[in-house]
DNA sequence: GCATTTATTTGCGTATGCGTTAATGAATGC
DNA sequence: GCATTCATTAACGCATACGCAAATAAATGC
């Protein structure tokens, strides 16, 4: 019998998966602070493995650890989000390129389609949380089929605080149809085993993307989240 | 008066210094296994910050944990020099752009001047060490330019790595004359404000130094550097 | 002689304790 | 009444300790 692979973790990596969520779910506000020790009793640990925690998400500039103050969630300002979104930009347009040049099969593919099919689905019942879930499993798996894992490693880490912008802004913006479009463009340039194309065209609709949300929080006066 | 202030440092941040020095020194060789311990009696500390200093060092891909097995030094192989190189053309080439399209002054640009003329000295008085060192320079302190501080932070990690494999086969290359013609060209697309240029020009230079890398790599057969 | 079980070792994960030092409030001088 | 100094507190950096589990060695069964 299979039992659930889901409890054999240690602590500290227990602690670095709750402490993202408590700062995704906001219950971390940006820019608070809190001593170790609250930490450490609020998840139900020792210091040790808070702290361990700590040092890990602020090597990816999640937080940042400052003696006697405790550790401070960075807030994102639309700066940040214009860093982050011009860092994506490249690595998902090289990991487009990249796709495009491995030949890949329907198979390969079908992890991509799928999300495609997913977001135009959540659109027609206009379910944007469903569609920006899709969306981020479609850039998640063309930079999975990029096969570069330093991309993977980065992405993973940014996708976090992207996650975070977009649940601010995702019911101020137009509805995204134009990416439905975009999205099948990059498909079928892949699978056409066009290098060039795709990563144009994924670019471009990178680019797009940054100056909507980069608008959006500036408009909004939404300088930390 | 003022006072050397080079010594405040914690353990930890000691321990992540010295650990990357001997790693990149070979002292810590690519593949080979340390106990937690013994790098603790090694730099004269406890376990304690040494533990921290590795997780910090495995979430920048430098080493690994292994339970029972120790530490690991991640060997770089000719495909992840291949990786880490196609991460820093892309980046390095938004920072180039970025760059031209922020109307840098001379002086500005002066320590950018400065590295290509070293690594033009340099040539001239055929000292590859001193070159290598110029080149580095020249490429982190345009990144710098780029004001895109996860770009910086990401060349930080990487071009660590870079050295580590330049070192390797800075003496079997052929002599870089090209770079510096490469360089002032970049130069003078920043200089001019010309943003594609600047990012094309420097696109290419990059890939040619990963083409010639990754094939000598290859070539020598240096699997695990 | 080989496989399986049991015993032993040993390294790690984590809790805990302590000294140091920065931050806060009290006290003194001017 | 304000500034400066001193005392107190408390959080962190780090050392240490310990239990557990994995790896290795020993022992037993077949």
């Amino acid at each position: 019998m299979k039992q659930q692979a889901d409890k054999p973790q240690s602590n500290t990596q227990r602690a670095i998966h709750e402490l993202r969520e408590l700062i995704f779910a906001g219950d971390l506000a940006a820019g608070s602070d809190h001593l170790e020790s609250e930490l450490a009793e609020q998840l139900g640990m020792s210091r040790t493995p808070v702290r361990e925690a700590a040092l890990t998400l602020e090597s990816q500039g999640l937080l940042e650890l400052r003696p006697r103050k405790g550790v401070r969630i960075l807030p994102v300002s639309p700066a940040d989000m214009a860093e982050i979104y011009d860092v994506l930009t490249e690595l998902e347009s090289l990991a487009a390129r990249r796709a495009a040049e491995r030949s890949l099969t329907d198979e390969d593919l079908s992890l991509l389609a799928q999300s495609i099919q997913n977001m135009d689905d959540a659109l027609e019942s206009k379910n944007l949380d469903d569609w920006a879930g899709a969306d981020e499993c479609f850039h998640r798996e063309l930079v999975n089929l990029g096969g570069n894992s330093r991309v993977r490693t980065i992405f993973a880490m940014m996708s976090d605080q992207v996650r975070r912008a977009r649940s601010v802004t995702l019911y101020m913006r137009p509805v995204p149809v134009q990416s439905y479009e975009d999205h099948r463009q990059v498909y079928e340039a892949i699978r056409l085993g066009q290098p060039d194309a795709a990563a144009a065209i994924h670019r471009a609709h990178r680019q797009k993307a940054k100056d909507m949300i980069v608008t959006l929080l500036d408009k909004h006066k939404l300088n930390r989240i």
